[in-house]
DNA sequence: TTGCTAAGATTACATTATAACAATCGCTAC
DNA sequence: GTAGCGATTGTTATAATGTAATCTTAGCAA
């Protein structure tokens, strides 16, 4: 079991190393297409790298700016189609409550998740959160209702943003 | 504490007499809007009543098209700011997943909800799922995360129609 | 009366997403 | 080779969802 991709074990700190995120998740992104057969192409990697960019939820139409000096024919159909697949290959999270987009921290494991959106810095954390997904399958079997997709979406303060305003009130 | 409107308690079944969801839901915005203070004006009794017509998730402009013989100038901000008065007031809940609305089943209760939306029929139903949002909490306070809202919503198929689909399979 | 506020009307626009069809490219069967 | 095929991308147009800005109206209080 690879522990390193655990989010939990790999918590979004402000000091933290951000290009080994993006190195990380691009060489996963290639590995994973390359054993499906599925290809990773030009645009599918430049969106899935602006994606990266930090670890903020993204919408389509800034992807399709920030591309436009990449690939100047772009237009949305270019980033939803990248976006489509992106997701179904497991690569990035849709969030539902934005109409936004975030890189998956695990990807290649199949995973449910929590996601917990900071109002503040925007910034989006996943968890697995275990507990919560037990919990949840077994509301659902009592409600004898078939799951297909899951959408737990959190929006408020992260730790960070609330630590930085305790200490800015405190000055 | 009143059992009475727990969605738990009251499942939400295909020979239920819908006349008395539509009936107890308005009667509840009225009391509700009464005690504190705020009109429920013919526009938004006619858009509760309009999203009350079933347990289906409406659309917006479905919301529109259907006040239109009503409210011939009903316009987008119509729907919208009518909208927006009844998430306020606890009495319908937007479903992120779907860009869509849904009747409150248990107004006047502050709550936490969990829904389950049903691809097949396009009920959704609503459930307090107490232990769900308990190990929710705890998730949150282990990430140190301030709540503001929470979404979540679980798309698949519901108990009813899964029931039918067994019984055609098997003829 | 005058001024205030909540609600609604009106117009215009912004944002998010998809449909439909054409063009291209790499591959393989013939 | 080349004809055909599937996957990808280009292109155009439009649908669907949501908001901003400004004005008008109705009710009510000073
Ligand atoms: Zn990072
Ligand atoms: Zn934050
Ligand atoms: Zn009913
Ligand atoms: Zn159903």
């Amino acid at each position: 079991m690879n522990t390193l991709r655990d989010p939990l074990l790999m918590p979004l700190t402000a000091e933290h190393n951000h290009q080994q995120c993006v190195s990380r998740a691009l060489n996963t992104a290639e590995q994973l297409c390359l054993n499906r057969g599925v290809q990773l192409t030009a645009i599918r990697l430049q969106v899935l790298s602006l994606i990266w960019a930090d670890h903020k939820a993204v919408k389509a139409y800034e992807l399709l700016d920030r591309i436009k000096p990449l690939q100047s024919a772009a237009k949305p159909a270019t980033i939803y189609r990248a976006l489509d697949f992106l997701i179904e290959q497991g690569l990035i999270h849709r969030i539902e409550s934005l109409n936004a987009f975030v890189g998956c921290r695990c990807s290649g494991q199949p995973h449910e998740l929590l996601l917990l959106i900071c109002k503040q810095c925007e910034e989006v954390e996943e968890r697995a959160a275990l507990e919560v997904m037990h919990t949840i399958a077994n509301e659902l079997t009592a409600a004898h209702f078939i799951v297909h997709s899951k959408a737990i979406e959190i929006q408020g303060i992260c730790g960070k943003c609330a630590l930085q305003s305790l200490s800015e009130s405190s000055t």
